[in-house]
RNA sequence: GGAGGGGUUCCCGAGUGGCCAAAGGGAUCAGACUGUAAAUCUGACGCGCAAGCUUCGGUGGUUCAAAUCCACCCCCCUCCA
């Protein structure tokens, strides 16, 4: 288990802190000058927890994963760290409110899912720095109360964890308190990091910047419980330039699997992304070089035109989370609807379409008026909502403005005898099959 | 267990008997302008074509009339024990 002396992997020129500092991915270091000397000098066990919060990882996730993939190719073994026992506590890291416990089948059935999510950006059969993929309820849910308080609990002042402020505006909010539950996460999360060290050798941990208290906590407890020198380094949480939250839009979060966002619609996100974001977004989401954004971006502001990053960007994001076959999909889909003629797509072009998960649904010749339609297939939230929408110039029918209320979607009308494509809006579309 | 403060429409938050489907802000959506961008402007934002209906932690009650008053209950916060 003790770390090789190999040096890392000699392709990378910088080393990997200057890399990720250039691409403003470094948002504190815990160690600074030792830590870059520390990686400097060979391979080592860097690790990031993901916590089951949901049945599946979303777009902000992506930064600390990627980041390790990062530090993987540049020669470091990475360990990604599912949270089947943290994630049964709850961080209370910033959030401003007690969170209420998921049932633990739930959460178990969560760390399932989200494995496969952890595996597929990293390599974990390339000899030395293969990367590791651990669950730290391996070494929780045996340890006994009394064991654990007795040789973890000791190492913790609460006088020094109620001053982090990670739960320090959640102690003073008006109307707000903490539970001793979540207030222990940080001891679970530290005691992660100790036990990684132990095991594996590990000694640097990232994270969001959400997470630099756990983080400190951990390398305090490393150092008094084994007499290790660990490190630390955050990563920016993605933050819009207009202030907005980031990786949700009306239809809700954008998740990585593509069965709650379809590549299609996870490609369309990233193409919307505003130009004041974008170059970051590409520093954080893509594996390009922060040379070579930078020269994009030269580029888009020379051009003075409609600037390509947000392309490259949807490209890059959505091969690297749906591999090739996703991306050519969702290209396909945003082609057809976006620059086509929708009138001219042949019967194969549409049934194209539904196989690259463009949302589809069925109606009957008895329920196609337009408002029941646009309710059906969710366009609209309710009746009053699709008229307004109809009242609005906001739908349209294969390409045709609907303007009156009373329109069916009537055989005659359909495209190839069946098909309607419903848009809501500038962007929102939907496929519709009328079953005679 | 005691004392006090709270629970309002997605979020924050006003409202303390009729003028309340409920101020204001945020988020969101649509339209215009654009570049499937931002900013800006306009409009929408419980349900219903409408008449109207259902909402303000829950259940009952007082009243011509309740988010607002009363009773009980549930939940949250603070301090004390």
């Amino acid at each position: 288990m003790n770390s090789s002396g190999k040096s890392p992997d000699s392709s990378s020129e910088k080393d990997i802190i200057s890399d990720l500092q250039s691409r403003n991915m470094v948002v504190q270091l815990a160690g600074g000058d030792e830590l870059t000397a520390h990686l400097a000098e060979g391979s080592r066990v860097v690790y990031c927890g993901f916590d089951p919060t949901a049945s599946s990882l979303h777009i902000g996730s992506m930064v600390p994963l990627l980041a390790l993939k990062r530090f993987q190719m540049a020669g470091h073994k990475p360990i990604a760290l599912v949270g089947g026992a943290t994630g049964m506590i709850g961080d209370p890291s910033f959030k401003d409110s007690e969170r209420k416990l998921n049932s633990t089948d739930i959460i178990s059935d969560w760390v399932e899912q989200l494995k496969p999510q952890l595996s597929q950006f990293l390599d974990f059969d390339c000899g030395e720095n293969s990367a590791l993929l651990v669950n730290n309820l391996d070494w929780t849910q045996d340890y006994d109360v009394l064991s654990f308080l007795r040789d973890v609990g000791k190492h913790f002042a609460v006088n020094a964890m109620i001053q982090k402020e990670s739960v320090k505006q959640r102690l003073e909010r008006e109307g707000e308190g903490i539970s001793f539950t979540e207030f222990s996460y940080m001891i679970l999360q530290s005691y992660d990091f100790a036990e990684l060290n132990k095991r594996y050798d590990c000694t640097v941990q990232i994270g969001g910047s959400d997470q630099w208290g756990n983080i400190t906590g951990g390398i305090d407890l490393t150092r008094r419980m084994h007499q290790n020198q660990v490190f630390g380094a955050t990563l920016p949480l993605v933050t819009k330039a207009d202030g907005s939250k980031f990786g949700k839009t009306e239809s809700g979060t954008i998740w990585l699997d593509p069965k709650k966002t379809s590549p299609y619609a996870f490609y369309q996100f990233w193409l919307g992304t505003a130009d004041a974001d974008v170059y970051k977004f590409l520093k954080f989401f893509t594996f390009l070089s922060a040379e070579q954004i930078d020269e994009i971006e030269a580029q888009d502001k020379a051009s003075g035109m409609k600037p390509q990053a947000q392309g490259i960007l949807a490209r890059e994001v959505t091969e690297l989370v749906h591999g090739e076959q996703g991306l050519s999909a969702a290209v396909r889909i945003s082609e057809a609807l976006f620059s086509g003629d929708i009138s001219s797509l042949t019967a194969e072009d549409l049934q194209q379409l539904e196989q690259d998960g463009l949302p589809c649904s069925t109606i009957s010749s008895e329920s196609n008026g337009i408002v029941e339609v646009l309710v059906a297939t969710e366009l609209a939230k309710s009746n009053k909502m699709a008229r307004e929408f109809i009242g609005n110039n906001a739908v349209s029918v294969n390409g045709q403005l609907v303007a009156d209320q009373d329109f069916a979607l009537t055989q005659e009308k359909a495209l190839h005898t069946q098909y309607f494509v419903l848009k809501r809006g500038k962007k929102l579309f939907h496929l519709v099959k009328l079953v005679v």
